[in-house]
DNA sequence: TATGAATGAGACTTCATTCAT
DNA sequence: GATGAATGAAGTCTCATTCAT
């Protein structure tokens, strides 16, 4: 709960380039295996450093993942500034919706790490929490976003959007996970667009 | 892999009677704690039964999680059967949403552990498998079932959209999971019921 | 604090042997090379058990050393009951102080742990506090006792005379644990029990 | 065993500073926490030095509590001087016994360390021995000092003597050390220095 | 066959000590 | 010399699994 994620804050380059390497290392084993699976020691091993140098940078397992998880909330919210910008509501749907999604595939192909914290595997109820407060903060910026775009949403409903929106763009993740055939990825992308769209589009812009 | 998830099929009603026991208790305890956290003691014990009676029904951990699994796939299976009626092609689009979905809904809030499963929630790679095989097998049934009702779409769009839609119910799923509040969860299965046939409407029954 | 020192209760002759045996065997350990120095593993090795074994008994290191101190509570709470006999205000003094002295010479030449526990050593601060609990109801009982011999002590005094001739007993422990040497510990027995005998005698058989 | 305690003797103000520095933080710690529980970094953190700069005063852990052992000894040899001036047989008892004990006090009240070190506190087995050479060389000494009193002592009537005085002034600190409570302080050094002069006056002075 | 005590590999973590910078 | 990042042996403890009773 009040643990910190990382033991001391590195001003240093080399520090700084060790602890990268581990969760960069960690990263990879915890999609490859899971959490759980990963041992400490085949972190250490793999990122090649002794397994002492890694717990000077980390308490402990769990803060390992937690720094994942905060690098994670970082880029998502770099990815929110560039929706955000003053001319979002004159953008038809189609490019709205493009920005929306499109930044987010390339931050999970690049760190599929993220993407697997985003889907919740296998984590431990402390880093739930976390990944949940993250994900509570997205969405109420969504909300407040389509709420913008469509002023006449009341905030129950905004929220609902935004929670519905958030899970579709998850589950565009899962399947793209689970495939990496680029023809039918490119399919799950345009159809669940598609169906995104033909779900925003009358919410945000109603006739009546 | 190849190991048998049962050591024995017991034909007798009280082994028969002990092995569900067997598996209703891990259930509880893999959705409470998680499939790695829950000991094969904690099972027994909560089970009431010694850990080497356990151990005579099941030959390792992972056998259990996997005999959930298959109690799983056979179950949907049943609730696929009712999708394939004669009349479905005659029933308005609304209909046979409530049918595909409702049944999901009523057995994820039976047995929660389902839910865990189908979500993917820290299972070994050797369970995913498993359970990305009965994905597979229920996303080609639904494949099957949406050209029965559309005959025009051609076999690979079928796959795409039977994909999708079986990625709509798991969403739908893990945000029910996500709270109980029963406002909240009937607002959300009207939402992405909305969102569903939006989806799911033109793709079925084009104008052309 | 709220720990338990021993997991479960055995009620089977076996695993009481069990018990007893990994408490002999830390005891002998704890008394040649100290607690801290002492490992888990080292005590599973030299009981012939495994440190799994060990574990069942025990949650943890440290409640190994409770329930020594646990069982050193009870001797001495045994050794007590003799002082308490009706005709004690009637004895000399000298008998009275055999009485109180010898059977704890006993004690702790038979468990030498106990010695070590009295004195204190190397004991964490949980353990300590332990120790602590024990050593002031023994006190406590000490003053009781002096105030039955001499009811004109007020109960500041007693409780101190108490604190000092506790003291005392331990001293003589500490010195007899010194040195093996049987000439030497009769000599250091017959003096410090002159010691106490000048101190006490004065104390609680007043001219006045 | 065979190790130094110091690894260069230095002359230069500076580096006597900072191994005292070292000596005195260490100190505090070991009473804090206890020799095994304290760490080297700790050490080196709390004196604002490098755990290097550390290692270059001292080959290893042991070392700083040998050095912290030697300090006391020096110490305790300069408490020792004054007991041997000229008048010493012309003082009464309670003089002596006050110039006996008192210094001592002082020297536990300034310097904690060195109560837990004289009480043996879970110092590892190599630093026991050097204790308790210490403490041999300081009993001799309060031996010859008897002598000197009362020339009728034999030498081995003196040496117990001198065993069991010292072993008294040792459980008058382990009572302090209890309780920081003044008045009970005070109490207790005036009932332990009654039952030791008690014992030492017939000794010292015998009728006959 | 059932029991549950026992096993032991292996996980996490600490910390005395070294050595490149 | 000083620094502090890095090392890695070793300690505590867990838990899937076995097997004597």
């Amino acid at each position: 709960m009040s643990k910190n994620s990382i033991r001391s804050i590195p001003r240093q380059s080399r520090s700084q380039k060790t602890l990268d390497l581990i969760l960069d290392t960690a990263a990879e084993l915890f999609v490859e295996a899971g959490y759980e699976t990963t041992t400490t020691n085949a972190i250490a091993e793999k990122a090649g450093i002794s397994i002492g140098a890694l717990y000077r940078y980390f308490p402990d397992k769990d803060a390992v993942l937690k720094a994942l998880a905060d690098r994670y909330q970082q880029q998502s919210h770099l990815l929110f500034e560039t929706l955000f910008v003053e001319d979002a509501r004159y953008l038809p749907p189609e490019v709205l919706l493009d920005r929306l999604i499109d930044p987010f595939l390339s931050l999970y192909r690049k760190y599929p790490v993220y993407a697997h914290i985003l889907l919740g595997a296998d984590v431990s109820a402390d880093i739930a929490a976390v990944s949940c407060d993250m994900e509570a903060e997205m969405i109420a910026k969504l909300a407040e976003f389509f709420r913008m775009l469509a002023p006449h949403l009341d905030k129950t409903r905004a929220h609902l959007v935004a929670v519905v929106s958030k899970a579709v763009v998850k589950l565009l993740i899962s399947l793209l996970i689970a495939s990496r055939d680029a023809q039918y990825q490119a399919d799950v992308i345009r159809e669940v667009k598609q169906m995104l769209l033909g779900y925003l589009g009358p919410v945000l812009r109603p006739e009546s």
